[in-house]
DNA sequence: ACTTCTTGTCTAATCGTTTAGATGAGAGGA
DNA sequence: TCCTCTCATCTAAACGATTAGACAAGAAGT
């Protein structure tokens, strides 16, 4: 069947096979801006059949400035949080026929930077970008390219940028609201390094609902290496609050190894609630009990919102709990 | 400066500020095959800065049949192993001036396909290929396609293609060494659920080191979920070996967890060796002990091979053995 | 019968590069 | 002086698609 020596064919072959001009075969093959009588339309497609013709990306997209490519930006994919988020987004711009460049940009300015002059070089069709904290250059870098950006976990501190985000303001309220129940008063709360936009609103959230309680807000950058750093640190001065609400799993992973190291219990001596919910939140020990960000949705709501379509209201992202073993709660190990 | 309204400058525009052909222009801009006299130089380069000219990557593609883009396809970036291996090939892709248009496959042979399909449309420079298992009918659609292709971490059947994976059998030998100097002789293998190429590998390894002992071969997929199941059932059959080694981190954490659950002490009458090494490892209670694949270093071979040069002799890549506290020795929890 | 649409198709310009071939100006050799 | 080489540069043809404008033929309206 297929012709298998020499190069691929090109649109001219097959105009050439069909007896046509190309333009109808244009027409045909993307149900074109003009019209084309059937029969013609099945000489057309039985000669791309035959010539197992596939049209070339990158001529289309230089003649019609689209390239059907979304740029990616995240932090660190061996982070399971964006691990899996970038996932679902490859997956949900795949649905919309689009291919996905990515790009990781550790935690650094520049490198994020970087990785938008590519891609903005690159003419992708939009960026979807996923930091953990900052990026206000690149915002204003993307938004001078004229290229359709969408934010997810976080927001540039502009604010123009559409963002997607979990309700996280719901979701602290719904881990102190459960250690309280608890019988926790004093409730900490380990932040990032600095906080901005959404993730921020994490922590103010906590510290309306936790005002004049005394309890401590703790900082440390994103790794569990950091977290069980301060954590040891924390429990050898014998001052480790007994509740605690980290920020990310990583870090509560982090708080959890160094818990058992010191020989601190938990949840007995230290409750523990997270606000993100990977899959990595179900196998620890003790299993955590956490607040399940609805990756999916999310990277679903980020590339409609990028590629326009299907306005119909987004849906609230809520966060439900899980209850685990962390929190003080039977252990519902499994 | 710079100018801001309307389109994006181009090749002519540089060439007419600077007073010149568009051909000299593109001589400058990559150190042609032709050489410019160093004063027109100048002033090519003062243009293109003035107009902050950035080169058409989609029209350079189409007339030098070459994009500058990777594709990386890859089972599932939500799996630690998988996500940390996609951001060192990103990396070392982005060393070299390269994009990295990454896929999904999940475990699906359709989606391999699919997404090889895709990238070669895309007019790819060259794939890197990171499955679980299987991919055979990828591997020959992208031979026919006569793009260059690395395999990561497996290789398909026919074994053509270049591959890059961490010594196996020498990690699976320090594995069964190790546990044997505890004093296990039945050492159990939790494989994937089929195998070929180099992971494969591993269970002939084991099978020859054991044979004779009776020590049961076990399957499972490579998850969490299903190594929890399959360890809760041998457990509650009390046919659970007293030593194991798995294929995978995620298998371990699985397995720890179903441990657990069912009070089975690790490693005091369960000890466990996982050949990944992923961070998560770390992590878990007990910590593992793993040896621990080189990704970094596998990446960049990886990338080296596909991209040719450098090809000084490919260093081995040996996965150490880190200990931990799931192998029965004093547990270094830190 | 003559204009006016409609419908289907073709011609050719265009997107922004790269690069082989033509051209022209000096330098050096006879 | 004339011819031959170099160099530096320019002209213009690709690359493979999209799409506006021209055109031909038949249907419909008067």
């Amino acid at each position: 069947m297929a012709k298998q020596a020499g190069k691929a064919p090109t649109l001219t072959d097959v105009a050439r096979v069909a007896g046509t001009s190309t333009a109808v075969v244009s027409y045909v093959m993307n149900n074109g801006p003009r019209p084309v009588a059937a029969a013609t339309r099945e000489r057309v497609l039985a000669a791309a059949a035959e010539l197992d013709y596939r049209p070339n990306r990158i001529a289309r997209a230089l003649r019609s400035r689209t390239t059907g490519v979304v740029g990616l930006i995240l932090a660190d994919a061996s982070n399971p949080y964006f691990g899996a988020l970038a996932r679902h987004v490859e997956q949900a711009l795949d649905k919309r026929g689009k291919l996905t460049l990515t790009g990781n940009a550790g935690y650094s300015p520049d490198r994020q930077e970087h990785l938008a002059d590519k891609f903005l070089a690159a003419q992708v069709d939009g960026l979807v970008i996923v930091f953990a904290d900052g990026g206000a250059d690149v915002a204003t870098q993307v938004k001078r390219a004229g290229v359709p950006a969408v934010y997810v976990h976080n927001q540039p501190e502009d604010g123009q940028a559409p963002a997607v985000t979990a309700d996280n303001e719901d979701a602290v309220q719904q881990a102190v609201a459960h250690l309280r129940g608890h019988g926790h008063t004093r409730i900490a709360f380990l932040a990032g390094p600095r906080d901005a936009g959404p993730v921020g609103r994490r922590r103010a959230t906590w510290e309306t609902a936790l005002a004049g309680t005394g309890a401590p807000l703790l900082r440390c950058e994103y790794s569990r290496a950091a977290a069980a750093a301060l954590t040891g640190q924390l429990i050898s001065e014998g001052s480790m609050p007994a509740a605690l609400i980290t920020a990310t799993d990583e870090q509560a992973i982090g708080v959890l190894a160094a818990a058992r190291a010191h020989r601190l219990a938990v949840p007995e001596r230290l409750a523990v609630i997270s606000l993100d919910g990977t899959p990595d939140s179900a196998y620890t020990a003790p299993a955590l009990t956490v607040t399940q960000q609805p990756l999916e949705a999310m990277a679903a709501q980020a590339v409609d919102l990028l590629l326009g379509g299907e306005a119909a209201a987004p849906p609230a992202l809520s966060a439900p709990l899980v209850i685990r073993g962390s929190c003080g709660c039977a252990a519902t190990d499994s």
